[in-house]
DNA sequence: GTACTTGTCTACCATATGGTAGACAGCACG
DNA sequence: CGTGCTGTCTACCATATGGTAGACAAGTAC
């Protein structure tokens, strides 16, 4: 018998895809409720909004995403291109098994001001320090000199932007099939150790 | 007295600043017919149901970044990321101007399936042109090599990414006045040239 | 003038949605 | 046993939303 997740881990989870996948307001609380298979008021009861629940993915998603950055960053050699490479490869490989998770961070702009600002206080030092970085290699003279929060942007948005846009790739005929995957990642990769190398 | 436009128009026109802001399913009629300064029913008049007017939006949304850079393309040189400079500036200015359009195709991956093939079947011609244009140049070693079609792919993301999301730049201090915009322009073109240079 | 068309409106309606109130079962503790 | 707490449920409710029905005013045709 598989032992059940407590009831408010299968909600967040439930959560995130579907928030991820279609959109914060296009997803009901009774949706959500009938995917765990709960009734509403159990979700009302764990997250006393739908505001709260959609804090809560996000705080959720953020850590997941410092976790693995985290993890990649700690695990790999001194060159600032293979660095950037483990990163990257860390954030792909849940964002394709699981599409709805870089979503849900785009639809960050769609919430209001206060959810958005507690989003980013959470990621804010993760991403100070990446930015510290990047500025240390470039002066190193290992990365193409440019502004690097402006780089950081870049990189973040090509990530971001291919792993959340089936329809793009849909667009110039790719299906996401595992070779196909591997060929993206390959490609995302020289992609961007051509835009960072000095 | 200024000549106010047809009410279609006005109708289009607001949809798609609202739509490409907040999200299709989190615009309700009644807020775009306020917008407007009509009644909801007028909407319904032009546009028999929500699903029309979604369609409508996306079309003219795409015919309007088709003209964009079909005219970038023919006024400039023979050099290949001369060229995609080009394109890439005339993507950015009304995206900058108009945050919305970019959040519109975003859009369309969840949208209905339909409303997706009909928005695809419109920019597929252009979409193809680009992809064999790249396939080209990189044969006569003007490009980086790679496989065209993903280049393209990660070309788009990296601009609608960066243009679309507000969120990300703000959380690398990034504020939209002219003199950062020229700065986060000129930035993005030297990062694309870096990744696709030979 | 009368009939028809066009564009806009007011009045509704069925449904979906976020949220409240409160019942009830199980369990721990005295 | 009785008291209180935890987690889940059924029954509602107020509001918002997409959409229908039909009235009405201003042309236009004949």
């Amino acid at each position: 018998m598989t032992a059940k997740a407590p009831t408010r881990e299968r909600i967040l989870d439930a959560a995130t895809d579907l928030f991820g996948l279609r959109g914060v307001d296009s997803v009901s609380l009774d949706v959500i409720a009938a995917e765990v298979g709960v009734a509403k008021q159990t979700l009302l009861y764990w997250f006393p909004s739908k505001d709260d629940l959609v804090q809560a993915v996000l705080v959720q998603a953020a850590l997941q995403l410092t976790v693995a950055i985290e993890a990649a960053i700690r695990a790999t050699t001194d060159d600032p291109l293979d660095r950037i490479e483990a990163v990257v490869r860390a954030v792909f490989r849940p964002a394709v098994r699981r599409p709805s998770l870089l979503g849900l961070i785009r639809e960050v702009s769609r919430l209001s001001p206060a959810v958005g600002e507690r989003f980013h206080a959470e990621l804010r030092p993760l991403v100070d320090r990446g930015v510290v970085y990047l500025h240390e290699e470039m002066d190193r003279g290992r990365l193409r000199q440019g502004d690097p929060r402006l780089i950081a942007a870049l990189c973040y948005a090509t990530v971001t932007g291919i792993a959340t846009e089936p329809e793009v790739l849909r667009s110039v005929g790719w299906s996401p099939t595992t070779a196909e995957l591997r060929r993206l990642r390959t490609e995302l990769l020289a992609f961007l150790r051509a835009a960072l190398a000095p």
